[in-house]
DNA sequence: GTGGTCTAGACCACC
DNA sequence: GTGGTCTAGACCACG
């Protein structure tokens, strides 16, 4: 029974720029700003930021070139499985959800396609 | 940009009394914990549970009768249309994430039905 | 702007006799219960039923008879007049509030009116 | 035979504000007083305010803007309901008092009339 | 500075 | 025992 379950900010900027990624806002290869511009603009310490970056060049999605910045790699592949992370993801926990709360798999099915149906 | 979307604790318990009751684990009629019991078992403030209980009786989902306790609405209707509620509600959030990262209606459906019947 | 502005015991009671009286209920020369008796129906000190009491009497509104009892009293005059005066009262803080709220007279007497009229 | 039936004072305010706005000495949109100046005023605990200033917003006779302070709505149609709401309220207790007394509909209305006309 | 939430502890009316 | 109200004082996010 936990409160207060707040995640990190490191972890919340880095899915958001997963999701940007994701989204196709930020592109293979593009740059991202440096760490003190990144700070500056999301009222950050730099340092937070900087960890974001090691993280995200830990897990594929980022490469930095020294004196040149930090950028999304142009792996493509490895952009392709982030998308299906994410998706993966976002599913699971929707269905997790879901299911606690004790709705049927068909209700989920048809509740889904009924909501993108019906515009 | 908002870091820090902790939910208050109140609004916290309301949900997961609500999903309780949709999942039948909270019947109709039936008793709940007597404030200050509540709020030992949740490690909350009496007056936090007080709040909880004064909002579920607005929202028509709880009854409280005076020195005798508080108790789910017997409104077995009412309980049907917040089922209601929440399912739509979480369907639409995971939806709206969907769509902000960019997924298809179609690549939606499909992920949700795959992950549904692989099992 | 006085707060918990609760009248006395003692005057609700005075209060809650002189209706019953106007309504009928009471008529004149009719007993009211012992001190004793008023007092364990209302769940209230005798002392207070016994200044009840006196301050009928005091008001002419009720008559003591040792070893008998508490009477209201047979002058069906002064009855008649503390109807008009309970009337009177009730009118007059009726208009007060109306009137402080920026009712006016014309406003007043058509809500009375259509109210009454409208059943 | 209920004695001490003290209204709560965050009811007491409520209904002071109420008829302000309906006597018009508050306006639409006009700023009311600051959660702490107001419990300055009144004698009372900020958060008994701040439970007035809730309500309020629930009843939509007031918005709360975070930072700036809470302001009476600028929906005037609610401000001419909540005025008609209040003196429909007077009213009829006003008459149930009076009928709970046995004064007949015809002398409500008379009385009334004569007292407003005498002056 | 604003409103919003939370804790700690108290007193009340009702049953 | 129950829920309902109130105070005192604290911390937070927003502007």
């Amino acid at each position: 029974m936990s409160f207060n379950a707040t995640q990190p900010i490191y972890l919340q900027i880095i899915l958001r720029l997963c999701r940007q990624v994701v989204r196709g806002d930020l592109k293979a290869g593009e740059k991202l700003p440096s760490v003190r511009e990144m700070a500056a603009q999301s009222g950050v310490n730099p340092n937070t930021v900087q960890r974001v970056y090691t993280e995200m060049e830990r897990l594929g999605i980022a490469e930095t070139r020294r004196g040149l910045g930090t950028f999304i790699t142009e792996d493509e592949s490895r952009l392709r499985q982030l998308r299906e992370d994410l998706k993966s993801e976002q599913i699971g926990s929707f269905i997790a959800d879901m299911e606690e709360m004790g709705f049927s798999p068909r209700e989920i099915i048809e509740g889904v396609r009924h909501r993108l149906s019906g515009r």
